[in-house]
Formats: structure tokens, C-alpha cells, sequence
DNA sequence: TGGGATTTGTTCGTATGTATT
DNA sequence: GAATACATACGAACAAATCCC
């Protein structure tokens, strides 16, 4: 288990696709990086047609922003998409949570308790990049459980989308790091209460955001006031 | 205002993308319709290049069926599927209806009145067609009113593939036709009363599941004479 | 403002795999 | 079961548009 996370699809431009949206969720590739058909074609050793292929399905993901005859970039999420992908997120979230109560089993529990285990491992190690990983896939993992594979995608997008928000918007990296949380959404599960289930998914996922985007809102600023708050700068150099 | 229903990112070879959705959902290329690239092209008078890229756009929205070194096809939806579908159509649908309810002014109340008119006119006229993809659009233009890019994306597809899932195991035609659901559903909305509107549509969106699932399949006609049919369309669209 | 280097959009040829007689 | 016809996967090449100096 070594995957990315939307690996389930790897049959189309598949390796490209897995490594870059990898790359990107990581925030390795940071919102803004060009992303030249050409290099990354060199890089992979394969043609462009390859490379076109992961990047028109990473743009539908939300991840990549491509214009017409225009170099693809990462995506750079605004504020106002944050909020859209953060409340289709919610409720999408909510009903796996109805769902995989309903579900529920023995062999739920055994696989979430390890998942949250190798979490808290990752934390303990300081591995922030896994630990940020991990707390995707729980979600990811969540909703497998739900049986719906059309259910599954969307889940694995917005999450996607989320990561690459919080890079934007959020403080470098731990913001996801709600362990806590996810146990209590496990307990919630556990318990059979699917009601309390969802709401646990629901404060859970506002959470993320309010840790996410709630504060300032670093990026995007206004041009305007970028400028003022150098002029004083401008005037001292002047002098 | 002829376009697909998908039609907002025609950007990417829009054309092909749009034609072939609009088909595809109007169910005149039923489920199984084998799809080359290169008729397809010849039709269109554009290359395969061109075309590759809409039949990927559309298997990624679950309306074709890609497996490689294989004739791509219209999806034939499985009833497991379908299930899936309508369960996170519902779940999204619910979703909208409280946003629409919480965001309702004057001019949505006359949008969707105008709408629903057209769709009992439609109706009247023993236009099959046209009522089928007046209430599709019905789902789409309420999305649109959410505010949310996300889900209207989201919302768009999944009532794509409700249209293709009709045609596999509902009656021909008239599945959709329930005006009257759509009056309740505005009557809930204009009264501002966001859970009573979200019920209504989970009842609506489960009555069409009810009356989808039930019936047989049809057989295969000729690409190149209901493509020919479409042509005009996408003329119209283009300008 | 202008021109050159980069990079995309597209087509078409070849290799490879599938379906069919 | 083998051979043939057919259709896709992939790559190379050309023209046009964009970006940068």
C-alpha cells in the first residue's frame, strides 16, 4: 500500500497521473508550478501525448489549471473555491459516515484501528508529510467502506483538493492532524449511531477548514494593499 | 440557451465532448453503441486526436466505456451502479435544495416558474424529448442557483448518468416526467422552508429511481445518421 | 515595441493488439 | 485454429500562438 490515492484508475496515462497528483496532494509541487509538457515528458520518458492525457484527467480533478494554449499549471484554489469544495466535502462526508454505519463490522473496526494506529505512529515519528498522507487515506479509506464507488471518486477528489488547499491557505503542513477527531469518528461508528456518526464527520471536516482557511486569509491578497504596505519601503530607499 | 447540459467547460474539445453528451443523455445512442475514433472523426471533420480527448472527458463522467486497445462504447450501467448513483444523486440533490432555500430571492422563484412552464408545454406538445431534457435541466439550473461551481459539476454528472441509467432499465420515454414534483419542490423552496425543499427532493430524486428501475433494453442503430441529427446543434452551439 | 525561443494544438504514420471469418 | 481486417496506443513532426528579453 504504497499508492497514491487515487490509484484505483491507473489504467489511463496512469503512472503520470499517479506521480504528479501525488506530488501535488504532497505539496511538493507547490500551487503555481509550471508543469511543461515537454520536461515532464523527458522526465517520465514518455511523449507528450502521455503527459496530456494525466494532465487533462488531473484538470478535471481540479488539481491543474489548463488554458488553451497555455502552459499547465498547479491550481491555485481561491478563497471562494476553497469554501465550495469544503461544503460539497461535508456533505459528502456525512452520508459515508451514514452509510458505513449502517455497514459496520468487526473487520471495519480491525482495518480503521490500524489505519489511526500507523497515524499516531507517523505522528509520534514526526513524519509530517505521512502524517498528512494518512489522514487523507483515512478518508479515502472511510469511504471505500461505504460500498459506493461513485461515492469513493468524489470523496478522493475533494480530499485531494483539500490538501492542495490547505498548502495554499493553511500553515505549511500538521494542519490536518486530527487524530483525535478521527478516533472519535471511529467510537461514533463503533457505537452503531449513525446520526452521531455523521456529526462527527461534519465538526470534523469544519474543523479541518476553520484550522485550514479560517484564520487570515493569507493568499489572494488585494493588490492595493500589497503595494501600500511597500511604500514606506520605496520611500525609505528614495531617501 | 440550446446548449448540453455539460456545456460550461466546452473548452477542451468542446465540440465532439458536447455533441456526444447531448446524444448520449437524449438516449439516442443507447448503451453498448460502439464508438471509433475514426467514424467519429469523419463525421466531425476533425482528427482522432480530438475526438480521444472527448471520449476521455466522458468516460471520466461514467457515460462511456474506455478499456484499452478497445472500441470505447456507451456505457451500459450495471443496476448495482445505478444504485450508486442515485444514492449520491440524493445526498447531493438534498444538499442543494437547503442551499437554494437559504440563498432564495425573487429572482430565483421566476427562473424556476419559467422553467417549469416550459417543461408542462413541452409535456402538452408530446415532445418526449424535449420533456425528458427539460427536467434534467431542471436539477442543473436549481445547482446553479446553490452558488456552488463544485457541486453544480457534481450535480451535472450524476444527472447524466440517471438519464443513461433510465435507459437501460426504465420505460422508454416519460420516466422523468414529474412536473408536479418540481412544482412541490418550488412551492417548499418559496416558502423558505430549506428541510421541508430537501425532503421534497430526496422524495422526487427516489420516485425517479422507482419508476427507473424496472425494464428492459433496446437495440443498435446507425452513428453516422444520428450524428447527422446532431450536427445542427452543434452549429448552433458554436456561435 | 519587436523578435526569438518555448510550448502548445493538431495531424498523421507506424506498431501492436483485438475481433472475426 | 490461423489469417485477415480493423482499431487503438504512441510517437514524431509541423504550424501557430505565447512568453520573455
Amino acid at each position: 500500500m504504497q499508492r497514491g490515492i487515487g490509484a484505483s484508475s491507473a489504467g489511463r496515462g496512469g503512472r503520470v497521473y499517479t506521480v504528479l497528483q501525488q506530488a501535488i496532494v504532497d505539496q511538493a509541487l507547490p500551487p503555481g508550478t509550471r508543469l511543461p509538457e515537454d520536461s515532464i515528458g523527458a522526465q517520465f520518458g514518455v511523449s507528450r501525448t502521455i503527459v496530456r492525457a494525466a494532465l487533462q484527467r488531473l484538470a478535471a480533478d481540479g488539481l491543474v489549471e489548463m488554458k488553451v494554449k497555455r502552459t499547465a499549471t498547479v491550481a491555485r484554489p481561491s478563497l471562494e473555491e476553497a469554501r465550495a469544495v469544503f461544503e460539497v466535502r461535508r456533505c459528502l462526508e456525512r452520508e459515508v459516515a451514514r452509510l458505513v454505519a449502517e455497514k459496520w463490522n468487526d473487520g471495519f473496526a480491525a482495518r480503521l484501528a490500524a489505519h489511526i494506529a500507523e497515524e499516531q505512529q507517523a505522528a509520534d515519528g514526526g513524519d509530517s508529510k505521512a502524517t498528512v498522507r494518512l489522514a487523507a487515506e483515512f478518508h479515502v479509506k472511510l469511504a471505500g467502506m461505504s460500498g459506493n464507488p461513485l461515492l469513493v471518486r468524489y470523496v478522493t477528489e475533494v480530499v485531494s483538493r483539500c490538501s492542495l488547499i490547505l498548502s495554499v491557505f493553511g500553515r505549511p503542513h500538521q494542519s490536518e492532524c486530527a487524530i483525535g477527531e478521527h478516533r472519535t469518528i471511529l467510537e461514533a461508528l463503533a457505537a452503531g449511531d449513525a446520526a452521531r456518526a455523521a456529526a462527527a464527520m461534519d465538526h470534523h471536516v469544519a474543523l479541518v477548514e476553520r484550522r485550514g482557511v479560517g484564520g487570515e486569509t493569507a493568499a489572494e491578497p488585494d493588490i492595493g494593499e500589497i503595494l501600500a504596505r511597500y511604500l514606506p519601503l520605496a520611500a525609505v530607499a528614495d531617501a
